[in-house]
DNA sequence: TGCAGTGTTGCTTC
DNA sequence: CGAAGCAACACTGC
């Protein structure tokens, strides 16, 4: 499931890969896929755009096109892009042997956008939660102005994370998780950075002491910044841009772990469940 | 075979 | 108003 690293990963691949080019054909079989508008008026709408920038907020992915469109794509629990590289053979685009559009896991591409330069981007589905939309620029802050504070901004400092929480009710694990809060922190980030800080994922928030609170801030920057470096978790079905897992198993201490040992203290991870999800930790060094 | 588990978001319900 | 539950969907593992 794509939480910010995994985003960051293929914003920064797509900047490498479509920035510049242009749409000149879409295709799917799940056209719900597309929000607000039919896929026809969304096909008519989008070829010849330009990709000018590509950007993220939270765990939103948003392309500028040319002529103040916006596409917004929210890849929910099993989305992801890929882009690989297409030709024209006996009358029939075919991608080149090669590449992430082989990958088994691919039998769940949706979405498929051809580009210039032999340029092919898919939205790859499982479970089709993902979502699509072309926005004006009025429609894009609408739906971006109630997402919380960008963990990794320069500008965000303890004091602007102290703010954020002030005042807030719940288990800290729920509302790190909060996406009008801070955004970009699901659940597996949730659960490393809870670990890191040897603080039990339902402490209320109210209880945490500002030295707690300096640990949880420390935390999410290094957790965060980590994951990126490594290009993403790899437990799930997330792919990069090119088809490859990220490498983020190297860092991963409690996520899905249960009845494994603690790597600082040997006792056995164990789960509990908070508001239908998993959060996994440590009994001993992650005391309530 | 069938059913619980998987987790993000947004809507419904109390 | 806020918290909790569930639906959107589809596959995997027991």
């Amino acid at each position: 499931m794509p939480e910010l690293p995994e985003v960051e990963t293929i914003v920064r691949d797509l900047n490498k890969t479509v920035l510049k080019k242009t749409f000149f054909d879409v295709w799917t079989d799940s056209p719900k896929t597309i929000k607000k508008i039919t896929f026809d008026r969304f096909k008519k709408e989008i070829i010849g755009k330009r990709i000018e920038r590509v950007w993220r907020r939270g765990k939103n992915i948003i392309f500028d096109l040319s002529g103040e469109k916006y596409l917004l794509l929210h890849q929910k629990l099993t989305g992801h892009l890929l882009v690989g590289k297409w030709q024209l053979k006996n009358g029939k685009w075919l991608p080149l042997t090669q590449g992430p559009l082989e990958d088994p896991i691919n039998r769940f591409i949706h979405l498929m956008f051809w580009l210039n330069n032999n340029t092919m981007m898919a939205l790859s589905d499982l479970r089709k939660f993902a979502k699509v939309e072309l926005l004006n620029k009025k429609e894009l802050e609408k739906e971006l102005e109630k997402i919380g504070a960008e963990p990794l901004d320069k500008n965000f400092n303890f004091e602007k994370f102290q703010n954020c929480l002030k005042n807030k009710k719940g288990k800290i694990k729920q509302v790190l998780m909060n996406q009008e809060v801070i955004a970009g922190i699901g659940n597996i980030y949730s659960d490393e950075i809870l670990w890191r800080t040897k603080i039990h994922p339902f402490r209320e928030v109210s209880s945490l002491n500002k030295n707690e609170l300096k640990e949880i801030f420390l935390a999410i920057k290094k957790v965060l910044t980590k994951a990126i470096e490594l290009g993403g978790e790899s437990i799930s079905d997330f792919r990069k841009l090119s088809g490859e897992k990220g490498q983020f198993d190297l860092e991963r201490k409690v996520y899905q772990r249960e009845g494994e040992k603690c790597f600082r203290c040997g006792t056995k991870i164990e789960r509990l469940k908070i508001g239908g999800r998993s959060a996994h930790y440590c009994p001993k060094c992650q005391k309530i």
